[in-house]
This record gives C-alpha cells, sequence and structure tokens, in this order.
DNA sequence: TCAAAAGTGTTAAGTTTACACCCATGA
DNA sequence: TCATGGGTGTAAACTTAACACTTTTGA
C-alpha cells in the first residue's frame, strides 16, 4: 500500500461505553473499577482501544460484549473527546457510545469478572479523567432521542406493563409524568401493542402487558413522542 | 512518560469541516478540489490530520482557519467516521465539524490558492470517500440546532433585516415560513434587537436592520424557538 | 404610476396540561 | 375489608397555522 500520510502524526484511539440499564425505577449505569494502570482503583467507564483492523462502532460493540456479553445491543456514538491532557498517562483521543440494555440480560459472571457493577444515576462516585463529561453529554443525547424514537424499550424486557414504561420515562426526563395523558399517548401509538398476557407480580389486580412492535412501527413511520 | 498503551496500535486521526455560508437566499458549501493523493482532482471538504500536541478541536479549529483565514468561528463537532476502509489511501480515523461563517468575511484569496468554491447545497458535485454522509449529518444536526438555539446569526454580517433572517430560516429547513407568523416569533425574542439603521439595497421603501444581542440572550437565558 | 419589498392582526385548529375517582384482587 | 396499584375522560390553556391587504419609494 502506498503510505501518503506518512509523515503525519499517528494516534492511541478508544471507545469509552456508558451503559444504561433501568432497574429499581432508576437508571442506572454500569461502571468499573479499573484494574490497570492508570487511575488503578478508580471507577471509570468501559473502555477500549481501537484496533487496527476494526471500525470504531465495532470496536464499541467488541468492549460491550466484553463486558456484558451481549450483542446486538442498541448504541449511539455520542461524542469525541480529543482534548491532549485528556489521559494522563499519554494522548489517546476517545470516542464515545452508550448502549440500552435489559438489565435483566447481561452476562453476570463476566461483569462480576470485570469487577464491574450497576450504579444508581443519581448516586455515581467521582469517575476518572473526563468520564463524567462523557456521562453528562450521553444521558443529555440519550433523553433527547428518548422523547423523539423509540429506543427505550431496549431498556426493558419484551412484555411490559404501561406503569413500568411510564416510570421508565420518568426516570428517563427526572420527572413525575401525569398517568392518564401519558397513557393516552400510548394508546394513539398502535406499534406498543397490548397482549392478552397480564403481570401479576407488580399488583394484585393485575396489569396488561405490553409489547414493542418495531417491524409496524417503521412500516407505517408512525410518529412517535412521548 | 511511563508508556502504558504501548502494545496498542495508534491511528491517523483527522478533521473534516462542513463550511456553511448563506448567499443568495441558499446555504453554501465550501468545497475544494485536492490537489493531494488521494483521489486529486475530485471534489472534498476541508481536512487535516490531528497533531501530536493539539486538541481534536483544535486541529479543526486550525484547518478552518488555514483555508478561510477566519478565527473564533461557531464551530460543533458532528460525528466521528471510523470505517476501516474509509480513506482508501491508509487507515484514517475522521472527526467532522461543522462551521457558520458570514460567507462575506474571509480571506477570500486564501480560499482561491487551496483551490476552494462556494457551492449552493443543492448542487453539490459527488463528494470523495464519506464525505456525502458528513454532509447530510452535519446539515441535518446544524438544521436542528438552529432551531433551538441562536445559532442561525453567524452566517449573517451583524445588521440584518428580517427578511433576510427569514430567508436564511427558510434556507436551513428547506421550507417556506409564513411572514407574519415569523415576525410574530422574532418580536417576541428582546435579544434580537432592532437598530436605527435602515437597508435600503434590499428594497426602495427601506427595511429596517436588526442585530442579535448574545450577551441579552445568554441574560435572561430565554427561549429560543424558531 | 407602478413594481417591489416592508410591514401589520385575527381566527381556527391542534396540542398540551391539569385534574379525581372507581376497579379488581390478595393478604 | 382494606390497602395497593390499574385503569379511565373532560375542559382550559396554550401553541401553531392559515390567511390579505396597505405602505413606501425609486425607477
Amino acid at each position: 500500500m502506498v503510505k501518503y500520510y506518512s509523515a503525519e502524526t499517528k494516534l492511541y484511539v478508544s471507545v469509552d461505553c456508558v451503559i444504561f440499564g433501568f432497574h429499581q425505577d432508576a437508571l442506572n449505569l454500569l461502571l468499573l473499577q479499573r484494574k490497570m494502570e492508570p487511575a488503578r482503583g478508580r471507577w471509570s467507564l468501559m473502555g477500549g482501544f481501537v484496533k487496527a483492523n476494526e471500525s470504531v462502532d465495532d470496536a464499541a460493540k467488541r468492549v460491550l460484549a466484553e463486558l456484558t456479553g451481549l450483542e446486538n445491543v442498541y448504541m449511539e456514538q455520542v461524542h469525541t473527546f480529543g482534548a491532549v491532557e485528556r489521559d494522563p498517562g499519554e494522548r489517546v483521543v476517545s470516542v464515545v457510545y452508550y448502549a440500552l440494555i435489559d438489565i435483566d440480560a447481561y452476562d453476570k459472571e463476566l461483569v462480576r469478572s470485570h469487577n464491574a457493577h450497576w450504579i444508581k444515576i443519581e448516586e455515581i462516585p467521582p469517575l476518572i479523567f473526563d468520564h463524567e463529561e462523557m456521562v453528562a453529554l450521553a444521558r443529555e443525547q440519550m433523553k433527547q432521542k428518548a422523547g423523539r424514537e423509540p429506543i427505550g424499550f431496549n431498556l426493558l424486557p419484551e412484555l411490559f406493563t404501561l406503569t413500568r414504561l411510564q416510570n421508565l420515562y420518568e426516570a428517563i426526563y427526572g420527572e413525575a409524568i401525569d398517568k392518564r395523558n401519558f397513557r393516552k399517548k400510548v394508546a394513539e401509538m398502535d406499534f406498543i401493542e397490548k397482549t392478552d398476557k397480564v403481570d401479576k407480580v407488580s399488583s394484585k389486580r393485575g396489569a396488561s402487558l405490553y409489547k414493542f412492535n418495531m417491524e409496524a412501527y417503521n412500516l407505517r413511520k408512525t410518529k412517535f413522542k412521548l
């Protein structure tokens, strides 16, 4: 291969993942205590370096899979952090992604072996480097997107009650939502389908279980707004 | 310095700039015909490599200044493109930014010397690599942001008529706007200030010139929506 | 005198918000 | 039987959209 750019500098490129889960009516992040230098023992996002033969997106998927064992997870690129001194070890440019996962479906052994823990988003400890800024940006972007596109369902199991869906959106927005107004909107979105199954765990009376029908959503290019 | 990451691969990191201008009631992009390999002679965005001692943001500012002579330009990071084969020369990860500039205020000699030209956004020729995708993303992001924050003024000179401002937003949205509704909204934003100056160029009758008062906007944290 | 752009209010439609009670069930 | 969460409709406030004519002036 011809080397056109040989006069230029190469840099380390990493990915960092802001991994959202929904647990006990609160958003949680999967954070880990570093087992490597620099900053051993301190809290950080899950990250890793981009390799020569993989795309940046693939690196993010790989890093997420290394931690959770999950594939085909909903991920979005958030922002690239490129300050010279952001990593006190060496110069690293980091591309941040967020991932939305169903908190009941991941490889718990793998997560434990990485020294990772789910932490409520309001109780996040100080993070290394610029990771707090990454979290803040990812959270804001996820919030915006969740209001306009049906990505929140990635945080729920396939079947969910309307109360659970409402609690999810309350956690995302950080504010209470009126129950009747919320259900009115959901009722207008016919790709949020009522099943004939009933959840008897969360209440005595039982609540209908719903599911999100992605095909129906894509087909009719329906409006989404929650 | 301790080399923590020496087992990892380094990559070329570049920045590419989608440079918007507003000319003849249309959005324009500043594009150049490459004078270097690979893809010599074909149209592309202005780009450059990130150096070891500069942040990625600074690289974008430098690259923009190299082409236009302008500093303190409004810029936003858009997205990072990281496919392995995106640049057929060598592996390059590119961070894309957009810039909004007043099309009357730039160094025309510098632009000419780079073989760059303003091209109406509806008449953009085929671009190299993934640059068309970069333009599409930048345009969409700029459009979203322009509706919620007062960034459009960066595309205008300090003084402008309301008709010109409306034409700008029509170009950004790609659709006509009702004149009375538009002026009603503008009138409610007291940080868009009427001056006692009048523009006699665009009409015989003369139109009042307005200016955007950034301090007033920041101070009152006013709502913006156009 | 007329062409060309500036400027100006009102009404209808649609969207968003606020709000309170009955229902079904298991403990 | 009662405590708990499930489920339901309406009216007011606000926002957005549609729409047409008069004014000024230089050519």
